[in-house]
DNA sequence: GTGAAAGCGCTAACAA
DNA sequence: TTGTTAGCGCTTTCAC
């Protein structure tokens, strides 16, 4: 490629010469900036960007670490990242960790070693120790889709979502209630969304049984693994009176346990109802449809990105959780119930 | 971050016996080794990729530019390659450019401006004629989903694909055949599937009726757009005589006819068989099920990848087009169509 | 209005 | 075994 320096051979001028006309500077006579323009485009000439960056101490890149881009959700993320960037400049390195805590780690190295600006991150673990070791980089660091203590955030309410699950099932009849996902029991990490879907359930005086909550902490990837599949019929096998309703505690687990339910021999949704949360494409393409927890997605890489430029601008600039509002979608898997069944 | 230069001045060294040290070069004495290692460390040293980039001509970057990140389709393929390439010690800069043949342009220069070794490519259109002008830039470029005369790539055979649903509904007894999706009829860019698919027809004699071509040919988003829904009930409001099975170009496409076809009042599968292409997660969790073409997704982005980083190697290598078989998966869909209707 | 020169952090050739 | 030095392509200061 061509660099400046061939393009002031060419016409005559020094480097510095070429780079003022490049970077639109003033003062070059009007001779020499066309000599100069006219090269650069019969050169086609590029910048380069990692020279620039050298010299300025400014890449304009910023890091994307992401769990598992097969989810459609978090590719919707990457998406709105992506594009919010390129309109101001900014470039993405993009991460996927797979859900391994050891890839993330290594993915902020090397990011740190690529000269990102900042780096966006949906954490595999927002409670990982070494998140807190990055905290002192003075590296500006934004946390999306989860609420964050060590850094900024933004994120919808997901204790709110799991309460606004439960008020539905709770509104709908329900009082036999499950819950598939991960979680803190046994010791399993932090999960809000269970946390605010007991909450809310407690509110109405219902009980979440033990037995109910189906327990799926795989850290591979969603859908290849069929991890929650193995697990709801692992416990259709094994209870007598399984729930009437369960909260999945995102879209594709969901459609994994409705798989699991429809091959053990159980109506989606008369017999069983169900809801997930994200509200991705599929959730609306299915039928029944799903009801699910809806999050703002492009509001979400809007403002995580926005709160990011504010950080790399100034890296005191005071921590901000910004909590957006879930809501809920009424779709068939909850409504279709039937609650006349023997 | 710290420098070489902060470690020399530290362990009282020269900044050239750190880089030998880092780098792990031989001839340094064990004494000044350690030391130099612990600084390091202590320092939390991270080798600035930019300056290394900027003085190897390396920069250990690959651009990946992709039409559509939100199609779950691409998002497994930017899985995949991401992987692969974290495996060779390559980053992505992920470049989405939402089918816009002018962001796709501006994408090339920002990528080539960054110094990436190499593109990998999901064109919007692979005959767009700007492709062309890259051809001669000496930077190596792999296609990639899309069988391409210009460069190097690697993907199935479209055609074959669209033969293969043309064979399967023949099998099945449908005569009044349609197809949903972009096509070169009427001047509009060539589509392979629809080539293969018209061909498979004509094999079993029977001829794709024009008024059935429903045409989509947006370049907008494909879920958010909804322009295949509308353009099936505008289809399905001017036809008498509708199809009795339809091939869409691919699995979203598939599932907006699905939910135009219902709205009208037809039911799938029973009265409308349909299938599409991709074979992405929508299609298995859907029900009924989606019969699609499968494309080997991981094998397209391990290929995809090697391709390009023989490329890379010798940029006189020479094109080569990896030609995959697609494979047909029947689900209901098209397999629970009732031909006894009245 | 223009050019010479320093320097961003690093690698590697050369000298000692 | 070690240090000095040039230079990757660029921006910017300084001197003319």
């Amino acid at each position: 490629m061509a660099t400046m320096e061939e393009i002031a051979e060419k016409a005559g001028v020094s480097q510095a010469t070429v780079s003022r006309v490049i970077n639109g500077h003033s003062g070059v006579s009007e001779r020499k900036r066309k000599l100069v323009m006219e090269w650069a485009r019969k050169l086609d000439y590029q910048p380069n960007r990692t020279a620039q960056s050298l010299k300025n101490n400014k890449s304009n890149l910023i890091g994307l670490i992401i769990s598992d881009i097969s989810n459609p959700y978090f590719a919707e993320i990457v998406h709105a990242v992506e594009k919010e960037a390129a309109q101001n400049g900014y470039n993405i390195i993009l991460c996927n960790t797979e859900n391994n805590l050891q890839k993330e780690k290594e993915s902020i190295n090397t990011l740190r070693s690529r000269q990102v600006e900042g780096i966006l991150i949906v954490p595999s673990d927002k409670s990982a120790p070494h998140l807190k070791n990055i905290k002192n980089l003075n590296l500006p660091i934004v946390v999306i889709t989860q609420i964050s203590d060590l850094f900024s955030s933004v994120a919808v309410d997901h204790a709110k979502g799991g309460e606004l699950i439960a008020k539905h099932f709770v509104d709908l009849g329900h009082t036999n209630i499950g819950y598939i996902g991960p979680g803190n029991f046994e010791g399993h990490k932090k999960e809000d969304k269970l946390e605010g879907f007991i909450r809310g359930l407690n509110e109405c005086n219902i009980k979440l049984n033990k037995e109910n909550i189906i327990i799926n902490n795989s850290d591979l990837p969603e859908l290849s693994s069929r991890e929650t599949y193995k697990k709801v019929s692992n416990y259709l096998g094994k209870n007598k009176k399984i729930a009437t309703a369960f909260f999945a505690y995102n879209d594709l687990a969901a459609f994994e346990a409705i798989m699991a339910f429809e091959d053990e021999g159980y109506h989606i949704p008369e017999q069983i109802a169900i809801a997930g949360f994200d509200n991705t494409s599929l959730a609306q393409i299915n039928r029944p449809g799903l009801t699910s927890i809806s999050q703002p997605i492009k509001t979400i890489g809007h403002i995580g990105l926005e709160v990011l430029l504010k950080k790399i601008d100034d890296i005191n600039n005071d921590d901000e959780n910004i909590i957006l509002e879930p809501k809920l979608i009424v779709r068939n898997s909850s409504l279709g119930f039937n609650f006349n069944q023997k």
